[in-house]
DNA sequence: AAACAAGTGAAACATTTGTTTCAGTCTTTT
DNA sequence: AAAAGACTGAAACAAATGTTTCACTTGTTT
């Protein structure tokens, strides 16, 4: 009888062969081993939706006799790996050279846009997003203009506004001419614009357009004073900091998503309705793959 | 509302208070603190060299109503989490007025977004960035699929990637058919795969096709065993937890623009003339506002 | 259709768990 | 020395745990 040194390993080698429910166990457990090595049996099957019975077949299937045995490497996983960022940080600083130059940079980086996201969720801005978020609810239509490096934030903000609500375009200038569908926009219209520096001058066309036709602007943008954010009605400033020659949109992406989050929530019943509507239209069009349970995860 | 911050404090002021049992309990307490952690409290209390009771007796003396609870404080610490889930749940919760229910959602999702960009750099994690950029440097060509949802994330991938490589290709379906793009895919070449469950069809045909040509796989996906990372060559798992309906993904975007600074940092002064010449010509198309210089600014 | 095997979850089972009870011990005070 | 009071640990208890059993469904083969 081998120990087997890294049951992990095994788990996902073996996933292909074992039965549907016991694929459901393993994945939640390779998805959440720490749950293994803190929480009970029951517990573990409770959160991953299974029977209890169901995790014990998953252990004797990758060869394991016991629930003990099995949560005792997940004990020593853990153990040997304290990882707290205080002590990471210092490890990696310790040893300058070259070998580790990768690490050093990305760990950078991970503070920096966990900075940036913070910065992203101040008092400030998400009073402006609340007000924002209002005026998207009373909006004929709902313009979304970004581009360049902005505009993964909003075609994401599009793409989930689509699913609740139909008075969602999003000027990417695939259907002619850039700008075209900004034709009738007006007063009882928002403008959702995104763009840091360097501004890129359809954005600020857009937006001067926009303005000029009397409809309110919701900015995401890096400054106060961008030439997107001037006059705006709502201004979400985002840090774009990076460690990196390129700016940082992770910030105006979450700031998007945030946004919403809130216009689902405030939305109420009917909103979550309407997504139940859109996703199960997408499932009859066969886009998801099909997965035996359809549960949804945690 | 006076929670505990550190009972570990606790148990060393009030040591001497205690009564001679109760001080051999806290003391091997204080020395093996994941025993806390890890094992049962009767297990705990052998270990000690004390009855179960002497704990219980211990953990009412220092104002903890019950195991689970004196427990809970150190499985946190071990986890390394300021705060533990159902705690914030609940504080979250506990205020649930119409006043300033937004603000609170708009925290807690800002928690949440930092906490999945933490696990995004984990070291686990990181190790598999690094090797994916190595391939990425040695393939001929580099293939980037994401839809959806993660469409945002590839795309910001592919854009920042072309500003100085030339040999990627995003796999959108804009230039007809979906796939046509993957046509001569082959051993020499990289295929960078975004999705999270709900996995769309398109993104794990295109996956499948790959490996069949025998083309490396990089995925970024939400578990080890989605269809997307299965065998896949570098499997960067991101969390896409979020307070709303919808996943997140600005985990996902945050490791793709990682990835990028990676090959930057590690291209040297030779990609960087590639950006500045990109920059260059961008600047001559008339496509940024005219602004000075188009370097980063701190 | 029938037979078969594999997969599944509710229930049952013996342990083990955290906690409480209580009789005995020890120290301190009178 | 006796009484009072806090300490202590064995035992008792209900609740929860890990595991096994067994009908039942499901999908496949004959």
């Amino acid at each position: 009888m081998g120990v087997h040194s890294d049951l992990r390993e095994k788990l996902i080698t073996d996933y292909a062969k074992l039965s549907p429910q016991m694929q459901k166990a393993a994945r939640y457990i390779l998805d959440h081993p720490s749950d293994v090595a803190l929480r009970s049996m029951r517990a573990v099957a409770r959160a991953a939706g299974v029977p209890p019975s169901t995790i014990t077949r998953l252990m004797t299937a990758i060869g394991v006799d016991t629930w003990q045995e099995f949560r005792g490497h997940y004990q020593n996983r853990l153990l040997d790996q304290p990882a707290s960022y205080a002590q990471r940080a210092r490890e990696t600083q310790r040893t300058e050279n070259d070998a580790n130059r990768d690490e050093h940079l990305l760990e950078s980086i991970a503070r920096t846009e966990i900075d940036n996201i913070s910065a992203a969720f101040s008092p400030e801005v998400v009073a402006q997003m609340i007000s924002a978020c209002k005026a998207v609810e009373n909006a004929r239509h709902v313009f979304i203009v970004g581009r360049g490096a902005a505009y993964p934030a909003a075609y994401q903000f599009a793409y989930a506004y689509r699913l609740f609500c139909d008075n969602g375009v999003l000027v990417d200038g695939h259907s002619g001419a850039f700008g075209d569908e900004l034709r009738g926009i007006g007063r009882r219209d928002v403008l959702i614009a995104l763009g840091a520096r360097p501004y890129i001058r359809d954005t600020v066309r857009a937006v001067d357009f926009a303005r000029s036709q009397n409809c309110p602007v919701i900015a995401i943008s890096d400054s106060d004073v961008s030439p997107i954010a001037l006059d705006a009605m709502a201004k979400l400033v985002v840090r774009d900091t990076s460690q990196s020659f390129f700016q940082s949109f992770t910030a105006a992406l979450s700031v998007m998503q945030a946004l919403v989050a809130l216009l689902v929530a405030r939305g109420g019943e009917k909103t979550l309705q309407r997504i139940a509507a859109a996703e199960e239209q997408l499932a009859r069009f066969d886009t998801y793959l099909e997965e035996k349970s359809p549960t949804r995860n945690s």
